[in-house]
DNA sequence: TTCACTAACTAAACATCGTTCAGGGTATGG
DNA sequence: CCATACCCTGAACGATGTTTAGTTAGTGAA
C-alpha cells in the first residue's frame, strides 16, 4: 500500500515542479512569457504531460498566485512585533509598497491581471486573500480602539489604506505617472506615504 | 491634386474605422477578445489589410487608448464649474471612480494593462496623460493655496489622491476585495472616498 | 484608347499559442 | 507470464500576430 502513497508524493512533486518552473519564468521574463510549452521545455517533458497534472494553464497560474500570497503574508508578518499600532500600520504600508515594487512580476500576478480562476466562484479559494486583509484590518481596529486615527467603520478605513498603497504601487509598476523619470518617481513614494498616514491621525 | 488629399482622407477614415471597431470589441467583450482577425471580420476586410494602416496590433490599441484618455479628460472637465476648490477636488475623485467603474474595459486599457507602446519612449506621447494629471494638480494647488487641505508639495498631494481613487477603482474592477459581495463593495465606495477626503482637510 | 505605374487588397503561409488524443511504454499485482 | 493500470509522447486542431507573393483596380501620360 506504500505504492499509492509514493504515487501521490510523486504527483505532488511534479505539480510543484511545474508551478515552480512557471513562477521562475514569470519572475525572470514576465507573465506573457509563461507558456505551457516553455514550462515543458524547462522541465524536459512534453507539453501534453503537463495536462496530466493540471486542468489548464489557468490552474497553474492559480497555484502560483496562491504561493505568491503566502510569500506576501510572510512579508506582512514582519511588522507584527511593532508595539505601537499606528507605527505598525505605517510599517505595513511601507512593507506593502516595498513588496510590490521589489516583486513587480509577482504583484502583477496577484493584483494587476485578472486573477486566475476568479470567475470560477466554486473553485476560487478566498482564504489567503482574506487572511492578508485581516492583518490590515486588525491593526486598523486597534488604531481606532486606541483613538489614534480618525474613527470610522474598520472596513472603510482599511479599504482607504489599502487603496492608497495599492494605487501607488500599481501606478508605478504600470508606468502611469507622467513626465517624471523613474528615479524621481521612487523618491516620491516615501513622502506620499508619510502624507497619507499623517492625514489619518486623529 | 485633389487626389492625394482624397487618398489621405480615405486613409484616415480607414484608420478610424479600425480603431473604432477595436474599441467596440473591447467594450463589448473585453480586451482579450480584440484580435486582428476579429476586427478584419467586422469591417469585412482581410487581416492583411489592417497592416497597411497600422504597424501592429499595439499601434491600434495605442490609438484606442488615446481616445479613451480624451473621453476621460471630458469627464474630468465636468467639475470645472464648481467654485469651491475642495468641493471640486472631491467631485473630481468621485468622477474618477465613477468613470472607472462605468467604463471598466476602457479603464483596463488605460491603467490596468501594460499600456500599449509604453516601452517605445520615442513613440509614446505623454501629452494626454500629462493633461489629465494637470487637472488634478491644479485643483490641489488651489486647495493648498487657500489652506483648505494639509499642506505639502502639490505633486505629493496629487499622487496621494490619485493613488486612492485609482487603487479603489482597480481593486474593485479586478475583484480583489475579499468576502463581500458586489452589492456591498459598491456601497463602500462613497464612505471610503468621504473618509479619504475628510482626512485631507486642514 | 492603350500602356505603364501605383496603390489597395487578398489568400496563403509561418511561427507560436493552449489544448486534445491516439498510441506506446512501463511498472504493478494476480 | 499476462492483464491492467498509469505515465508520457508526438502529432494534430484551431486560434493568434505578422509577412509576403500575387491580383485587381484606379491614375496619368502617350
Amino acid at each position: 500500500m506504500g505504492i499509492t502513497q509514493r504515487r501521490d508524493r510523486d504527483r505532488q512533486e511534479m505539480r510543484k515542479l511545474i508551478v515552480d518552473t512557471a513562477t521562475q519564468i514569470l519572475v525572470e521574463e514576465g507573465i506573457d512569457q509563461v507558456s505551457i510549452r516553455r514550462i515543458a521545455d524547462r522541465i524536459e517533458y512534453s507539453p501534453g504531460t503537463i495536462y496530466l497534472y493540471f486542468e489548464d494553464k489557468d490552474d497553474i497560474l492559480y497555484e502560483a498566485h496562491l504561493e505568491a500570497f503566502s510569500a506576501f503574508l510572510d512579508a506582512e508578518m514582519t511588522v507584527a512585533a511593532i508595539p505601537d499600532p499606528l507605527e505598525r500600520l505605517q510599517a505595513l504600508g511601507r512593507v506593502y509598497v516595498n513588496f510590490a515594487l521589489s516583486n513587480q512580476r509577482m504583484y502583477d500576478l496577484m493584483f494587476l491581471i485578472p486573477v486566475p480562476r476568479i470567475q470560477n466562484k466554486e473553485k476560487y479559494d478566498w482564504s489567503v486573500s482574506i487572511r492578508t486583509y485581516q492583518v490590515l484590518r486588525t491593526i486598523v481596529e486597534e488604531c481606532i480602539a486606541q483613538g489614534r486615527i480618525k474613527p470610522n467603520h474598520p472596513d472603510v478605513v482599511s479599504m482607504q489604506v489599502w487603496a492608497t498603497v495599492h494605487g501607488l504601487a500599481s501606478l508605478i509598476i504600470r508606468q502611469r505617472i507622467p513626465m517624471v523619470d523613474k528615479e524621481l518617481v521612487s523618491r516620491m513614494v516615501d513622502p506620499v506615504l508619510n502624507y497619507a498616514f499623517d492625514a489619518l491621525k486623529a
